[in-house]
DNA sequence: CGACCGATTGACT
DNA sequence: GTCAATCGGTCGG
């Protein structure tokens, strides 16, 4: 499967973020494989007062400030774990944040990883496989070792846009930050049931 | 050090 | 709609 350049990546964040929209991810641990089609990323910037690259680089953020091309992932509330794609040239602390993936293959592995045993019970188990940062990396398997991954890697990977969204790419403000609320850097396909967030936001723009 | 709190989720009123 | 879970990053003293 081709996958992106990482020159795709090399590019301002908020002309990336966008262009992930269609995109397949496809992710290999111990042999087993899924992939799923982005719907929904944020755009986060150093001179942006959201984003974990605001005050500089340190060593859980130092990802960021590298060249774009791999993934950033962190540790959050405790118990979550939210992945970025890294963009932009060295030296520059800007990321894509994935929001929300359309499963594709390896429903069952996302399911066992999400549910456990229970497995999918109802569609509505379906539909949040990966709506949401923690619950696509839970599904992805994307934890602390693979901060900082090469996007390039034969266990991950992003390939070009299957089918262009169909909806559209719609645009609104960010989910769950405190600060620079007014900017609206967050991208999705315009009606997709795999976009998270509230309801409101999800037709929006 | 100690205190605060988060780019979230799931359970529950 | 509300709220607790749970812990590492960050910052002030």
């Amino acid at each position: 499967m081709r996958q992106l350049p990482m020159a795709f990546y090399r590019r301002p964040v908020l002309q990336v973020a966008p262009e992930l929209l269609g995109c397949i991810i496809v992710r290999t641990f111990r042999g087993r494989t899924v992939s799923g089609r982005i719907v929904e990323v944020e755009a986060y910037r150093e001179d942006d007062p959201a984003s974990h690259s605001y005050r500089g680089a340190t060593a859980r953020n130092e990802v960021m400030f590298g060249p774009g091309g791999s993934l950033y992932v962190y540790f959050t509330y405790g118990m979550h774990f939210c992945a970025n794609v890294v963009t932009g040239v060295e030296g520059h602390g800007e990321a894509a944040l994935i929001r929300g993936v359309e499963p594709l293959t390896g429903l069952d592995l996302m399911a066992s990883r999400r549910y456990g045993r229970k497995r999918l019970r109802s569609p509505a188990d379906v539909l949040s496989l990966c709506r949401g940062p923690a619950r696509f990396c839970e599904a992805f398997h994307l934890s602390r070792p693979d901060n900082g991954i090469p996007l390039d890697s034969p266990e991950i990977f992003i390939a070009p846009l299957s089918t262009r969204p169909s909806g559209g790419v719609a645009r609104s403000g960010r989910i769950g930050i405190r600060h620079a609320t007014e900017k609206r850097w967050r991208f999705f396909e315009r009606g997709s049931p795999w976009v998270s967030g509230p309801r409101h936001l999800t037709h929006f723009s």
